[in-house]
DNA sequence: AGCCCATCCTGTCCGC
DNA sequence: TGCGGACAGGATGGGC
């Protein structure tokens, strides 16, 4: 499931590939996708001869910017997969759109098995709009200050939920709050606003460190996740409790990871390790 | 305000 | 071996 760090290494492999490239066309290959487009959608038409200016990500949204104010806004959601690959590289029952550009041996993919992803073409202000509608700040931004204050304006939420939600801050999943809360030593059902000044600390602390040290390692594969270039990522390696129900804790080393549904998510955590 | 549930969708896994 | 049902999950929207 693509987070914040999965979208970040997307993001910055797509970045070097195709900043300042000319789209030579944009087709979308299933009437799905293009069911998924706004009212104010353009028409994929428009994209031939533009300039990719930027490429950039928000939570976990992904932006494209293109020369005349076209953008694309792009949700990979859970089995989403956006990638450059050699055009003639079968496509598949799941690709639902490809980029080609001028002067690049690579085309651009998105392929997506469960089809919750989507792949929208709108103008820029539309995307901005949007997007900052949408979500809170981002984690790697955000000041140990208004961190607390988030804490406390939403302090009736548990934990695990807090961190879920996109509008108080935007891009940690289901895979990263259970590995922040556990590395803060603080159970996903607490409520948000009766943290102490230690763990509101070890939290902030975490969830910094967590996300970073994800994005080093290139994000964590479980099921569909790769990189821009079909890559999988390396971070599972370092999952102490995600998907490790009926595991030994590894780092009591003596309890055995539970397993509850939290905030409408399977939420994984160790009894003794976390209070 | 915040929780729970259903929804979207398909591959996978479990039990019979 | 095969079939059917449960399940997973990001985000949204409705109801309580």
């Amino acid at each position: 499931m693509p987070e914040l760090p999965e979208v970040e290494t997307v993001v910055s492999g797509l970045r070097s590939r195709l900043e300042g490239r000319r789209v030579r066309d944009l087709v979308f290959l299933s009437a799905h996708l293009e069911r998924k487009q706004p009212a104010s959608a353009l028409n994929p038409v428009i994209y031939r001869g533009k300039t990719v200016q930027k490429i950039w990500r928000r939570g976990k949204m992904i932006i494209f910017s293109f020369s005349g104010g076209c953008g694309l806004l792009i949700h990979l959601k859970m089995t989403g997969q956006l990638y450059l690959c050699p055009p003639e590289q079968p496509l598949d029952k799941h690709t639902h759109a490809r980029m080609t550009f001028y002067g690049l041996g690579s085309e651009l993919r998105f392929r997506d098995v469960r089809k919750f992803g989507f792949y929208n073409c709108l103008r820029l202000p539309e995307i901005m709009s949007r997007v900052e509608a949408e979500l809170g700040p981002e984690p790697l931004e955000l000041d140990f200050p208004e961190f607390q204050h988030l804490l406390q304006k939403h302090g009736g939420k548990k934990i695990k939920g807090w961190l879920l939600d996109q509008k108080i801050i935007a891009g940690i999943g289901n895979i990263y709050s259970d590995e922040i809360l556990f590395r803060s030593g603080i159970r996903p059902d607490r409520p948000a606003g009766r943290l102490s000044l230690v763990e509101t600390r070890k939290l902030y602390r975490a969830m910094k460190s967590v996300l970073n040290k994800a994005i080093e390692l290139r994000g964590s594969s479980i099921s569909d996740y790769v990189d821009s270039a079909g890559e999988k990522g390396q971070f599972q390696q370092k999952h102490l409790v995600y998907d490790r129900e009926g595991q030994p804790c590894r780092r009591c080393r003596q309890a055995i990871i539970e397993r509850k549904k939290i905030a409408g998510r399977s939420s994984f955590f160790c009894p003794y390790c976390q209070k």
